[in-house]
DNA sequence: GAAACTATTGACAACGTTGTCAATACCTAC
DNA sequence: GTAGGTATTGACAACGTTGTCAATAGTTTC
């Protein structure tokens, strides 16, 4: 009677040839392929299981008391700098690790922080973001609760009850797309429980926050256009009601009135990210009586379709079109043309973000911090300019 | 006197004009700018904050002693159950949540497991995995350690020794592409720490493993380019000792063998990932006097290079080169032609993986299972077939 | 040479659970 | 009515720390 691994079902199993020559099954409903574990041995002898070195056994072996080989780790001064010496040798050659756990529990904290972002595969932001989070983590040796909103204003709360029920230290947040409303961050302050944004933010909570300089992103997307002789810019916006498109578009509009552009309301189009209607963005603008000549687009993957979609057009790039991407995707270095693109130091703004937020929790710092990182343009072939155009 | 709010200098600080109001500094060192912390209120009445409900206090409530509460909590059948009726009642009423930070204490546990993978900003691979992995996590309540190896073989060193310094419950691995030893992780055993690969696993140590069905993937692969009436079919290979190259490549024989087709070693080149010699592997293949008319390549990310550096080159495809990519990353949907490519179900991968742990970590199973986890074909452009080239 | 002070160490409660064992109350059997 | 049983509950040690306070030994002061 063969048991599926994963449904425990015995009906919808079927052999399914041989690997190793080990009999295969497959399982109908769970549409997976497995082998049937081994008789694992008796489990060995329990006796051998390394067990955990603890202050009591340093000071078991140094014939001190316990509480005196605590304060010796912890650097308290009123330790003899001799016992401290001994024992820090001791700790380090019984390779001491202290138990989390139980400093947890008599400081009342828990040595997580939880984080909340609204997704980890629609691109590669959040994950280098994330990179940079797990390095601070690691080495302040904090642990993690990783959650995804989902862009889901709903997920966003239960999210933020979640962490309160699992008694985190702080948060590091990134707002969905839909939220507009705080109240749920409020229970933060009620229970004390400092919070960082990253990259997202919103504007009507007072919090620390971490982000780009989205209007300095905006200028140098617009400036670079301009030098490439583009007279017709228009930009592609993210969702109206986050606070890094307003910046990017006020980047925009400045830009342009700083060089005397006219601004044309029918140059600008907004993306959202749950109904995906970049194709819509995309058509409206190519399809434009007065063409643009230059897009400053706020996402490389949209930026990608953008030239794609031009190609089929026949519209070249960059010579009858300039585009601008934001993020440095993998793929705008690798996509033909290679597209030019802005981007802000993803790994540092979660290495900072992370930094302010174990600096809040630790020293208990009431002051909010909000950074501002700057952004660099990276200019690659579609907008590197036939010199034909500028003369022209 | 103006202190930069990351490195603490004071001389590299200077003004940077301002924002909303405020004035903005700029530090040279750290290249940051930011906006001064606002003196914060004085701490508020502290006696606000909520505090956390125990089981003392349900027991102080119902005017019972504080173990029955945490028998009835735990489902105890020696509890009348009237009074677990009570207990969950108040609790829920009281909204408790279990310390588990002192459960951990007791259970010898940490309710953590750590997560060691090669790399987050790759691919989307990984991040899917973790999406995957961090869903049951926060279903089960348990935190997460991430390591990121960066492919490197000491890292992986590094990490194991770290996750067991943290005394994590069980770890989740995906060994580097130079792992080709695994004496360092025999120490989890030692510690009696349960541990499951997910994607690349090493054949010389017992513990269970999810992976895609490499091998399937091969021979799908090449199935299709067959289908499509390619005649010289080549392969770009990964790093030839990750036991997934090994299998893929096996597929590519197979099936080669299967159809009656010869095999040609010079259309066989190995990637690897960390001196990054992509272009070489496809100038070899672009430059062969007999040019392969279908590739399979083992990422999608170079797929997307092949067709690229296949199109300077004037080689259509997929009229004159045919390309299959795996790992379904997102751009291969977007690049023109489309990729097609080869995926495996990479969330339930993560999923599959963290409940195998979970299961071994809590019921002790000694018992090593392996999953094998079928792939899928997504038929796109790249491959898809002028009716002509069949018929020729 | 006693009093007062200082430096150092030790004893122990506390943190919020789990689990073992003892205590209690009630019931059954003879 | 006593012995033995069965539910049910309670007391308390333990987990590995931190931090408070008391205890001790040594030093200074007059």
């Amino acid at each position: 009677m063969i048991k599926c691994v994963k449904c425990n079902d015995v009906s919808s199993i079927s052999k399914a040839g041989k690997v190793d020559n080990k009999q295969r099954y497959f399982c109908k409903s769970c549409n997976i392929h497995f082998t049937l574990p081994e008789k694992g041995e008796v489990s060995k002898n329990d006796s051998e299981k390394k067990q955990n070195v603890t202050i009591k056994d340093i000071a078991e072996v140094l014939q001190i008391s316990f509480s005196t080989v605590s304060k010796a780790l912890l650097d308290n001064p009123v330790i003899n700098p001799d016992t401290r010496k001994k024992v820090l040798e001791m700790a380090k050659k019984m390779n001491y690790q202290p138990n989390l756990n139980a400093k947890s529990l008599v400081k009342h904290s828990s040595n997580t922080i939880g984080i909340i972002i609204p997704s980890i595969v629609s691109s590669s932001f959040y994950p280098e973001v994330l990179q940079g989070v797990q390095e601070i983590l690691s080495e302040k040796k904090y642990n993690s609760i990783i959650c995804l909103s989902h862009e889901s204003y709903e997920n966003e709360i239960a999210n933020c009850n979640q962490l309160i029920n699992n008694r985190v230290d702080g948060v590091l947040m990134s707002i969905t797309s839909k939220t507009i409303e705080t109240n749920h961050m409020k229970q933060f302050k009620e229970h004390d429980i400092p919070f960082v944004f990253v990259n997202r933010a919103p504007e009507t909570i007072e919090a620390s926050r971490v982000t780009v300089n989205n209007y300095e992103a905006g200028c140098k997307a617009v400036e670079h256009l301009i030098e490439q002789g583009c007279k017709n810019i228009a930009h592609i916006a993210g969702p109206p009601n986050l606070s890094f498109s307003k910046e990017r578009l006020k980047g925009y509009y400045d830009t342009l009135i700083k060089y005397n552009y006219p601004i044309d309301q029918n140059l600008i189009v907004y993306n959202d990210l749950y109904t995906q209607n970049s194709i819509e963005c995309i058509t409206h603008l190519l399809d434009l009586n007065k063409k643009p000549d230059g897009i400053f687009v706020y996402s490389d993957f949209i930026g990608i379709e953008l030239i794609i979609a031009a190609k089929e057009r026949g519209i070249k790039v960059p010579s009858q079109l300039c585009i601008v991407g934001m993020g440095n995707n993998p793929v705008s270095s690798i996509i033909e043309p290679q597209l030019t693109t802005i981007t802000g130091p993803t790994i540092e703004m979660g290495k900072i973000a992370t930094e302010l937020l174990i600096d809040e929790i630790e020293n208990k710092t009431k002051n909010k911090t909000s950074i501002l990182l700057d952004v660099e343009l990276i200019v690659r072939k579609s907008t590197q300019h036939l010199e034909s155009k500028k003369q022209r």
